[in-house]
DNA sequence: AGTTGTGAAGTGTTTCACAGCA
DNA sequence: TGCTGTGAAACACTTCACAACT
């Protein structure tokens, strides 16, 4: 998904496609295992099963980046993994900070690929006062009275919302105005930022959601029947043919 | 993201765009909010800024799914409601397991958004005994012995990995043996599944890179200069001078 | 007058298929 | 011979702009 608002117009940079952008962290693990395990050069075909994507395309990927691969041979791993940490910026050590520590800030406080792929975590943010000193993911929270100092002190760019929905606007406003351009959007929000400040989110309702569509179609598909092998545990109400009006049963609430 | 691997070649169906279907809860979102503030119609205008898409894009996508909108009015907020949950299929409830219950599992079981939108998490699966009979959310942790049954028991078909990243591919494989068909992946792994399984990703690592890519890159326009509002506190490093390639360290921006 | 619904144009992405090079 | 790098074709998605309708 894309930024929340402002998405630069494709920057007129050395036009790397976003959908390429998008793809350069998964070859960059599949990487990272080759090097691991001292592989030293792979094909494109190889490459892409690892990946999980087609050689075709990621052949394409790469010639945005270069020419960094040897005909009739493959690409040198080592190389490779070089060239996209450095195309991606993690040759440098980004502070991070986290805003919102619940069941998932923790959880993300604690995700280990955190510090491994070119981001710290510089400090871990909360409004709740009772938490302000408590470790976690062996830090201590800080409350977010500090936030702008921390932000300051720290040079951080990069934030995460891991707040419930309510919070996370104020909270993004108040990472923005103290410097942060870069989010992270774990709360089930629109976030709305200025021009320049980029937004991703990660929602998992929308995921299971969007499962939920093809879900939906797998079962009608076979064959209207009713006995699928994994029949969908149909609930008593609306699936009828609700016209206008009188639905009555329209589920749906905002989030805790 | 899309499906790891399988993804269906756009089924005949009622050919839904992939990338309507991916804003269809946002719009679902956005309608709930207003249904809650009794808001009885909305202009794709509104409608469109709350949801953070354009009013154009919004049109296109309800024009995939009927025309439920009235010229000169705007959709009835209500009807759209239950419209878009029909097609998302969230008029069922669909039952899920979450396999894997540390940091993030916990978080997962403990988000909201889950019961209120048309899921209902029916186990908490995790490989440790020690885990096992202890509440996580009001439920009782399960052991993955019981995989198998516990599925066929509940009838699922939705399944959320929040595994680390070794045992991902085998629960996947369990879960889809035991009748699986749809799976969000939160482990920094590759899946692989038969034809017909649908499974999303989600990885914070991704993202994170992502973010860092444009990051980078917004460090690097503003002129070459060094004093950036928010230094992005280099290490030391790696970033020195490029190998093989002869174009060494290019900032990668065209000016202007 | 106001707003939807949609052809048509524009833009971005994927896939094909093969020339070019090691 | 084998594999990369890439034009060109195919496909998907977004945006424009306006006719159709209330």
């Amino acid at each position: 998904m894309a930024t929340g608002r402002t998405h630069r117009p494709a920057t007129r940079s050395r036009g790397i496609p976003e959908a390429t952008v998008a793809r350069l962290p998964l070859y960059l693990r599949a990487l990272t295992a080759l090097s691991e395990r001292s592989v030293p050069t792979v094909s494109s075909e190889e490459l892409a099963a690892a990946a999980g994507v087609n050689s075709a395309k990621l052949r394409k990927d790469f010639s945005y980046l270069g020419s960094y691969g040897t005909r009739g041979v493959g690409y040198d791993v080592e190389y490779l993994v070089y060239q996209i940490s450095r195309e991606l910026g993690l040759t440098q050590d980004w502070p991070v900070v986290i805003v919102g520590i619940g069941n998932l800030g923790a959880a993300l406080a604690n995700y280990g690929g955190f510090a491994s792929r070119g981001f710290r975590v510089a400090a871990l943010i909360d409004a709740d006062p009772a938490m302000a000193g408590k470790p976690v993911a062996g830090m201590p929270v800080q409350h977010s009275d500090d936030l702008e100092k921390i932000i300051e002190d720290n040079g951080v760019s990069i934030g995460v919302i891991a707040t419930p929905a309510g919070a996370a606007q104020p909270v993004c406003d108040r990472l923005v105005a103290a410097g942060v351009t870069s989010i992270l959007n774990f709360a089930p929000t629109v976030l709305s930022v200025p021009d320049g400040v980029d937004v991703r989110k990660v929602d998992l309702s929308i995921e299971l959601q969007i499962l939920a569509f093809h879900e939906q179609r797998k079962a009608g598909e076979e064959g209207g029947g009713t006995e699928s092998a994994t029949p969908p545990a149909a609930r008593g109400g609306a699936a009828s043919a609700g016209r206008k009006g009188p639905d009555g049963d329209i589920p749906a609430v905002m989030p805790a």
